[in-house]
DNA sequence: CAGTGGTCTAGACCACGTG
DNA sequence: ACGTGGTCTAGACCACTGC
């Protein structure tokens, strides 16, 4: 880490208590306020955006980056809390804060929300069915913020519990970042599909929306998915955002749900 | 308020600071070691379960707070932090912090998460088809950790969006905490049910823990819902909980998912 | 103007993990 | 023994609200 960091200490409002003048500009531009534990927030995020640290790595301790940013251990501390609670970030005492990763179990079952009825989660066999790069079809485009006809991979996979198939996904990524991408690599992966792009792309999927809806197997489905044409499946249309809140993924999966349900927790 | 409240401010390890000897008694009992802030936390919400702060009031000052417990501001304030990252607790700047309300527009979608696939989220029409005290079946009394057999109110009703039937749930309460519930006084509440069963019972849902699965519509679900026999439907089986991680509700509904989608976000 | 929560700082000590 | 994050305290000032 570069000892002079160019991202020095923004003047802010608190400052004035010391020269009793009101000197105040932001660092944003002056638009709109923002409490200097989100700005270091901020920072944090572009760090992360940029690649200083990778997933799974650990960033500098808390006395380190309160001095590279000129501010105090509490007001990194909140805005390290904030990264923390949305799950960028994940705190160990005594070890350190790090960067988190997809494949930690922890984290491991956050955007799979599908849970056996009876028994464990268990991990899932992947296969992939295909995965080839195409033009993105309209809707695809507006979700990911491309132009129509920009460059996209798709890929088709299946996700089976002990044989029986359960997950089918229209997986759609922006071509641009996801160069070299191919059915051998992944194919070749065990584990995550999100721990394989943050490693292999450095692509992180840091959040996800999604909408839910009731559907009648169309015939492709109900084949995949080994059910007669018409049972009702589960279609969930996601959304996936790196930081930043940048779209980098649009999926469709249509999920069986006759041993297994969708888990939401709220409050 | 009384002003000589019995909840002090139990010993901890900081407090050895002081004295030099390593006094340690937790309130508790001993057992498990919990934080002051967390402590102050469980001490507020059992105040909020004795309802001595009601729904839509306000709690005492921060400092007041802190004085009562004998502890500093900033230990309350996390304390605090945390129930309103909850959504038990409201805080506005300049005014106080508020007991969360099922009636403001802020929280008043947060447990029905059916929106409309165009156009802004609307609130709905509700129709009582019933509502009776029943024996709770077996499933019901384990979610809702009563004794089989036990005295429960079972609710019937539809909510429609614009004339077009949508939800149809089935609503079951433990007989004990709903007294003196019944049909007439469900029609007479208009806005949300769980406003109507905190203002009218002391009853607040705070979490609320849900199995989504695709089923097809039966003959009286498809009555109801005005669809044929066999539409694909989203079933949603609820359990609420109010402070404390008590059950005191359990439901299933069934959604028609053609002009509604059930919208999720992860992070 | 006074009172509320919101932000920021500084310093102390505790609990945990590693060497 | 040391460095990490975790907790707790104390005090300052800011921003918002209502009298």
């Amino acid at each position: 880490m570069a000892s002079s960091d160019p991202s020095v200490r923004a003047p802010r409002a608190s400052d004035a208590s010391a020269s009793g003048a009101p000197a105040r500009a932001l660092a944003t531009g002056g638009a709109a306020f923002s409490p200097l534990y989100r700005q270091i927030k901020d920072l944090l995020v572009q760090s992360l955006d940029r690649g200083e640290w990778k997933p799974g790595e650990s960033i500098p301790s808390e006395l380190e980056l309160a001095a590279r940013f000129q501010v105090s251990q509490g007001t990194v501390r909140k805005a390290i809390d904030e990264l923390a609670a949305e799950s960028v970030l994940l705190r160990r005492q005594g070890k350190g804060t790090f960067v988190a990763t997809h494949n930690e179990a922890r984290v491991r079952y956050r955007f799979l929300r599908l849970a056996p009825d009876e028994g464990e989660p268990a991990p899932a066999q992947s296969r992939i069915l295909e995965c080839r790069r195409v033009r993105a079809p309209q809707d695809v485009a507006r979700s990911l913020e491309l132009r129509a006809g920009d460059s996209a991979v798709l890929i088709r996979r299946v996700l089976s519990f002990g044989d029986i198939p359960t997950v089918f996904d229209e997986i759609w990524l922006p071509g641009a970042l996801f160069r070299g991408l191919t059915q051998e690599r992944l194919a070749r992966n065990e584990g995550p599909l999100y721990a394989f792009f943050e490693a292999g792309f450095g692509v992180s999927m840091i959040r996800a929306d999604e909408k839910l809806r009731a559907v009648a197997a169309e015939p492709l489905t109900a084949d995949v998915l080994q059910v007669p044409v018409g049972t009702p499946l589960m279609q969930v249309d996601r959304v996936s955002f790196t930081y930043g809140g940048r779209p980098v993924e649009f999926r469709r999966g249509l999920y069986r749900t006759d041993r297994h349900h969708y888990r939401n927790s709220m409050n």
